[in-house]
DNA sequence: CAAAGACAGTAGGAAAACTACAGGATGAGA
DNA sequence: TCTCATCCTGTAGTTTTCCTACTGTCTTTG
């Protein structure tokens, strides 16, 4: 019997239970044996050994063959739950479709994150490290980063600490009002205290209101057009339809464009403690794949840093 | 690489797993060789054995130990859960309260059978067999027969065919109208056309509106009182609360006794295909415990048989 | 630049697993 | 009733696997 974990856990001769399923199955040491081509007396001493380890015998013993008893039947039925997982896992990860996986690097992100500041800078990190495949999984809801359909790393807004994941700082996320210039162009001087007679666009992260707060201005109503999406709501600043208050990062090409401009002349920004941060299941070496694009990243985020406002 | 089942599954060197797991956990060889009580080159072994069979890495190396990758946390995750199922089952298994659990056998059926049919003459079989302890799990709602909590043998009533056991039956489950005889003395003869005067006890098997129809009065109005158990109809029926329609197995010690006799004189009864039946999940050899109780049963019901109506 | 710590790889001994065969019990069939 | 067939039990002896001990290589660290 071995001692698993922490010592808490006990674990009988794995490779015995195989032969223990089957002969509860077939009902017979014989058919066992034959089943996993073997003699009966190999699967008769697996079985053996399995009911001595426990000091439990598992299996009446009939004239003509065996059947198990209600110990033995409680155990295996519990047994092959657990003989099926692993074989279910195992035949995945034969069966894979992709045999190249093993280069492939899947990135859970946002929509958002991904067009806004990932892809862009993709092609570089591609160039440069072309055994590297890099796998863009856009979802907004955050994927696992173990078990099934797990993902190698996600880029995800939040605040220290992280739970069960090895989390490193990217980037800051202190939004800013933006809008089209040609907004700002035929109208009086924006400030707090005005900036809610233009269209506000909001995303689902609430900015508005806070940032309000942050002015000494509580309780403005905000009203405008409504997005799910940051990106969404960048893009429809771009076409003119109001002022966004979006992670400075985002805009930053947009900004250097000239597509969006800063509606309050870069006075004011809001700045969370939060901030966009790279999650992986543990830390990786700088030799893997996995550590190589964290590093990249993390350079990435120090090179935009000091452009910042 | 082995199979498994009818060669639909696949198992790896299932012994191997727990370092695989003990690795990914532990983030190095040499660690989860000291857990183990073993060598570093020991379970590098076992790991590097898994990663040829599965034909696929399952870590990335990194300079100051290991990180699983992606196919290598999916894989240990599923794992993980499988072996927490093994280790619970077997610490279940050899933590077990009673160390005689052995010579115990768990008998399933409902509170109506164990108390009119089996508990009367179970204190014959415990003479006879004083190495069986039976014990009476009367529960309404079937136990399972293999699993957790499963029980030995049930005695249910139904008809075949069993799915997922092996069922031999043991006695018919006829019913007859059954009253107090006082109940008849100073009244009319009663016959099916009249039955429904007096107050017609019933329990959850609604065998009242089947006993009319086969009369050949469908849609007769049953009134009187209701019981969920079949055991508290009967005794309902003794206090001369009105006639029940119970099987004759429960009752024939009451009207040999003269508590309790039939309403019509012996002229009808109730038959269905459905009986008793004793089920298990695999035959039993005569030998066993469980087989030494079913054969013992089943002569019991053989003896009581010839002498119904 | 050297020391420490980790994994990779290999040879040989220790342990385990498996085979082969003898023995005993039970049920089927002549 | 007797024999045969079937199946489990148990025990050598052999084969295979597993483990240790050790060397080599790489990388971090002081």
């Amino acid at each position: 019997m071995r001692r698993w974990g922490a010592g808490r856990g006990l674990l009988p001769t794995l490779n015995h239970l195989i032969a223990l399923e089957a002969t509860a199955r077939l009902g017979s040491f014989r058919a066992a044996a034959e089943e996993m081509s073997l003699t009966q007396g190999a699967v008769a001493q697996q079985v053996r050994a399995l009911e001595k380890e426990f000091d439990c015998p598992l299996f009446d013993r009939l004239p003509r063959g065996l059947s198990a008893n209600r110990q033995g039947r409680e155990y295996i039925t519990r047994l092959r739950l657990a003989l099926g997982i692993i074989d279910e896992a195992t035949r995945e990860l034969l069966h894979r479709d992709t045999p190249d996986e093993a280069g492939r690097l899947i990135v859970s992100t946002t929509s958002t994150f991904a067009s806004r500041w990932l892809i862009p800078r993709l092609p570089e990190f591609s160039r440069a490290n072309p055994d590297i495949a890099v796998m863009i999984d856009a979802c907004d809801t955050a994927r696992p980063l173990s078990g099934k359909g797990c993902v190698d790393m996600a880029i995800r807004w939040g605040a220290p600490p992280f739970a069960e994941s090895h989390a490193r700082f990217l980037l800051p996320a202190s939004s800013i009002p933006v809008c089209a210039p040609a907004l700002l162009s035929n109208s009086k001087a924006l400030s707090p205290d005005n900036l809610d007679e233009l269209p506000l666009i909001s995303d689902s992260h609430k900015n508005w209101q806070r940032w309000f707060e942050s002015c000494g201005r509580p309780g403005v109503k905000i009203s405008g057009p409504v997005f799910s999406q940051t990106s969404h709501a960048i893009e429809a600043a771009e076409q003119g339809m109001g002022v966004a208050l979006v992670p400075w990062l985002f805009v930053e090409a947009a900004l250097h464009a000239g597509t969006l401009v800063h509606a309050l002349n870069n006075q004011l920004q809001l700045d969370t403690d939060a901030g966009f941060y790279i999650m992986t299941a543990q830390p990786s070496g700088p030799e893997s794949a996995c550590g190589r694009v964290i590093d990249w990243l993390l350079a990435q985020g120090r090179a935009i840093e000091p452009a910042g406002p």
